[in-house]
DNA sequence: TCTGGGGTCCTAGGACCC
DNA sequence: TCTGGGGTCCTAGGACCC
């Protein structure tokens, strides 16, 4: 039905449990037994620990309960990283179209690849192989012609799986789902559409597209008809570079004097402009993230005239806006506070050193400099030369 | 069991411009 | 003086993803 030149071959392949997975192969002794990866709450969890229903974002406490036997290791990012780049390298060995979505799945098309590479299915086991060899980690693929298929038939052959949903038989492997398991549909979306007795992809697709909007509106109602028909025109796009950079701290439930939140307000810009600079990103946008007591959020933004990636502007346009909501956090306490940077320019060539030349700008790459070079162990050290340079400069451990 | 840290996309009203 | 349509940008919020 569709020709060898013309027929989209789309893999999504996610790697399995992934933190925990990194764990397992690190330290033989993990090996076949529940471990969870956290601080406060469970980061990831083995599928030795899943079977006892622990899940995440689960408190570890909660988690503890659930399976006893867990092991809990810290997360180690940086060997995280690293096993994810390895990945990545093999993705882009199989097919020049890689479109990663987080750290530990992507897109691949292989499309028209059939005389170089053999059949989708071919190229999926190959791709398992080298990265359970190469990188020793377990990885699920799942083969359709549109992204969103590819995703769900991953999500349902794990783990350490290969499920190829075969051009004709679309709509029959679909169809039985339930609703949840469509990419989009969250917790919100299955209740509204749990209550009128809407539970697989199959009565999403017969209820029809005017119930759908009605009771979603009209974007996400059209957009859900049509993945209930495996219609996704999305294609894998290459080279999509991210539209927001930021960072985020949870406080915890005790109160907090303002000028301890606004530390922490500095501390998160010092991090996120030290990114945007390691990544050659201007940002034009500066959005103040809240959350609080009761689990409420409220964001407030504010847009510069001009692209930016020093700390101090940043960091001042961050301080306005927490200063402007402190009635709203002195009214319902804050438990979370964030900050992010968005409008993001900047080719990523730019040097951070010439990107505008003050002495702010040359302040801000001496001091990833002397960060660099001394490491987050010796920050004493970096804080010391850099208060000497300016006092205002906050100082925050990675 | 009260829930981390990093993101994406969509919607909607108001200001402002032509 | 009142009127219209179309477009962009800004701000805020919501839902969702891993």
């Amino acid at each position: 039905m569709c020709s060898i030149v013309s027929c989209v071959a789309i893999l999504h392949a996610d790697l399995d449990a992934f933190y925990a997975s990194v764990e397992q192969r690190d330290d033989p002794a993990l090996r076949g037994r529940p471990v969870l990866v956290g601080g406060g709450v469970v980061l990831a969890a083995s599928y030795e620990a899943k079977a006892f229903g622990v899940r995440t974002p689960m408190g570890l406490a909660q988690a503890r309960a659930l399976c006893p036997r867990a092991v809990v290791v810290p997360p180690r990012m940086k060997a995280y990283t690293t096993a994810s780049k390895a990945v990545f390298e093999i993705f882009r060995d199989t097919t020049p179209v890689v479109e990663g979505i987080s750290i530990d799945e992507a897109f691949l098309d292989v499309s028209g690849l059939l005389r170089v590479s053999g059949t989708p299915r071919e190229i999926a086991r190959r791709l398992r192989a080298e990265v359970r060899a190469q990188v020793g980690l377990p990885i699920t693929v799942g083969i359709a012609g549109t992204k969103f298929l590819a995703k769900v038939a991953s999500a349902v052959g794990k783990p350490d799986g290969l499920l190829e949903v075969p051009a004709g038989d679309e709509i029959a492997f679909l169809h039985p789902l339930p609703i949840e398991r469509l990419w989009g549909v969250g917790p919100v979306t299955s209740a509204k559409l749990r209550e009128r007795r809407v539970t697989t992809v199959g009565d999403v697709a017969r209820i029809g597209e005017a119930a759908l909007v009605s009771m979603l509106g009209p974007g996400y109602g059209r957009h859900l008809f049509a993945l209930a028909h495996n219609r996704d025109p999305r294609r894998v796009r290459v080279g999509h570079r991210r539209g927001s950079i930021g960072a985020q701290c949870a406080l915890g439930r005790r109160p907090r004097p303002f000028a301890e939140i606004e530390a922490t307000l500095d501390a998160l810009v010092d991090r996120v402009s030290r990114r945007m600079r390691g990544a050659h990103r201007a940002g034009r946008t500066v959005t103040l993230r809240l959350r609080f007591d009761d689990f409420g959020r409220a964001t407030r933004s504010r847009s510069l005239l001009k692209a930016t990636m020093q700390t101090r502007l940043i960091q001042s346009t961050a301080r306005d806006l927490l200063r402007e909501a402190h009635p709203l956090i002195a009214e319902r306490g804050l438990t979370l506070v964030g900050v992010a940077v968005s409008n993001l320019d900047g080719d990523g060539h730019v040097q951070p050193s010439l990107f505008d030349d003050t002495f702010d700008d040359r302040l801000d790459v001496a001091m990833d400099a002397v960060r660099d070079r001394f490491g987050s162990s010796s920050l004493t050290r970096a804080a010391t030369i850099g208060r000497e340079l300016s006092p205002s400069v906050p100082i925050l451990p990675d």
